[in-house]
DNA sequence: CTGAAAGCGCTTACAG
DNA sequence: CTGAAAGCGCTTACAG
């Protein structure tokens, strides 16, 4: 059985009558090789379909062509949308991904996981982990440590001290408000998601920012803390129901919490948007198929990954020494949220029809939506 | 400012007074070196905090303790939970993750791929793409070529080449429909996946051989085609209404689509189940909070990805030579699938308060659901 | 139980 | 424009 041991850069020299380093010179697209030699080299190398050894070239360059990303699981729709941004454009510029998932990040996990990438030499890491509770801590007392940059996704929690792309989420709560209001909602409540979630304090604080601009006041009953699934969507909307019965509009922190807010508004008979609008957050593939087709705020999620890649890129691969992560200027690359109208909202007029051209459409449109 | 260079196994030694090889013992866990010697080099290693690094290790052993995992993307439920289960059995295996995402496979991509992954050294391949039309030739034309072990998952039209583990998806069909006829329905509608797509075919044909097991005639108006999207569930129960209005039960070959249906349904004034029995695929978490809660039919996907990571593991590490993908027993492992009763069929009545204690429970249960 | 030598497959200076 | 030498940081035989 031909066992066909790998070819190395020796053999396809001495099949192409060159030096070894001739042949690295080839497949290095250096500039001084005489068109001939080249040619002669490359013919060898299409001929026995030889690929340098990523393992040995890693070791003499010092680094591995190879990015970290640490993402929190693939249960959460930002979350994996923005890992797929990341694996796209890193295969784009030659960098594989080295995937690990930290559902439950704490000290000895993440002492475990950095060591581990380091020992990988990996050229640079991106943390794409939602800031939640302190677990940001756990990173920033490790980052004197590291000695390959890393780049946040998300977050921003006190003064940074890492490079970081994020999404103005206070922004999501505002747009969301603002519309709500406009529309003629007076009486708005708010489903936040966990308040350890940056993510989740940020939206909330949007949307009172916004009512106190407005002059209204605030009450108890108006804000419900969801965990993002649509079972508490369902819950907290029949809380903030039971003891303010005059809601007019629900500002959902997802678009799951919105959907459980439109199924238990039909099983009170609620009508929406008459009797109630309801606005969620990500623009998830079914929010336009819901019944109605749910307004909601669209995140940039796959631009955030993208810039991720690029910053971490200039870094690796600009001229000088590779700078640690200690080293780095820690600024914030802040992207904003846009939203989407639909069914589930009143919005006004004007607006409304600008975007949707026919009353028919409600189950067949589909926005274009450059997330 | 401390440039902190990475230590080397020979600046260990130094510090303990030893060689590099006995170093080398100790990081390696040999038995054959003297405890008080052992000890003084663990100090050393806990004090430096050293960490031996994996390209030199893996240039030495020709191994690089890496597995690449080929999926389609992130957006589906199926794939995305299969590479949850295959990081973290992975990397409680010692393996790290190379992930790539492939999302409209070519014959050039998937030849650019696989020599990337051979150049990276990559002890073996998850390949888990699902078989969508003749995508899985691209393969088996490279599998002779392929220096490593390569572990399929999902999918075996024809003649198995490769090993493989995957979820009996004609069994998915027959549980929904014994189960729909089983709750009285005479009038079986299905809503299927792409036919280009293996799941798809068979969960349909699985639907098709239990009708014609109870004697039951099929017709034209019967079958549909989705995408797997909420909107073609939509459309294509649209169409079925229009052509058989006595239908009075869907098969949903996927979750998404079943809601499309619920949508439909209920637009239409329809009870469900009482008008309309609604099966889908896939429990994906929101199914339990659709209204009705949808009863489905659940994959042991996360067993799946493990299996595939251990049987790979099994190889790589086996005594002997790593095997080529082509040395390989193609053997198939079958996984069964288990059905889901909820409140949007209509079970026989002892199966039905065996699963659901109280009708409050619907917007409130959860099952546990060891996928 | 421990160490000196050689080598994994590349690339990086250094010569010419 | 091209090649002989040294070395990246480990591990694998081979001695003792």
């Amino acid at each position: 059985m031909p066992r066909a041991r790998r070819l190395t850069i020796r053999e396809v020299a001495a099949a192409a009558g060159v030096s070894a380093q001739t042949v690295s010179r080839v497949i290095n697209d250096r500039p001084d090789v005489a068109p001939d030699t080249s040619e002669r080299v490359r013919q060898v190398i299409r001929e026995t379909g030889y690929a340098p050894n990523m393992l040995a070239r890693g070791l003499t360059q010092g680094r591995s062509h190879t990015i970290a990303v640490v993402a929190y699981g693939l249960d959460y729709f930002g979350p994996s949308f923005v890992l797929s941004a990341i694996e796209r454009r890193a295969a784009e510029r030659g960098y594989a991904i080295m995937l690990n998932l930290l559902l439950e990040p704490d000290a000895t996990k993440v002492d475990q996981l950095l060591n581990g990438l380091s020992a990988r030499q990996v050229d640079g890491i991106i943390w794409a982990i939602p800031e939640v509770g302190d677990n940001r801590d756990l990173l920033r007392s490790r980052v004197a440590e590291l000695s390959v940059p890393l780049i946040l996704v998300g977050g921003m929690t006190g003064v940074p001290f890492l490079p970081s792309v994020t999404i103005d989420n206070a922004a999501i709560g505002r747009l969301a408000t603002e519309h709500l209001l406009a529309g003629g909602s007076r009486k708005l409540g708010v489903i936040t998601g966990p308040p350890s979630w940056w993510e989740a304090r940020q939206r909330r604080a949007g949307w009172a920012d916004t009512l106190a601009r407005h002059g209204l006041d605030l009450t108890d009953c108006e804000v419900y803390e969801g965990d993002w699934t649509v079972q508490s969507g369902v819950a907290a909307f029949g809380a903030m129901r039971a003891s303010c019965p005059d809601i007019d509009a629900i500002f959902a922190s997802n678009d799951q919490m919105a959907l459980g807010v439109l199924h238990a508004a039909h099983s009170l008979g609620l009508r929406v948007p008459e009797d109630l609008a309801v606005v969620g957050v990500d623009n998830i593939a079914e929010s336009s198929h819901f019944w109605p087709p749910l307004t909601t705020v669209d995140q940039p999620l796959g631009q955030a990954g993208e810039l991720a890649v690029e910053a971490l890129d200039a870094l690796i691969s600009g001229s000088g020494p590779v700078p640690r992560a200690a080293e780095i200027a820690p600024a914030t690359t802040m992207l904003e949220p846009r939203l989407i109208v639909r069914d589930s909202s009143r919005p006004v007029v004007e607006q409304r029809e600008a975007t949707l051209p026919a009353a028919a459409s409600r189950l067949v449109s589909v926005e274009a939506d450059g997330r």
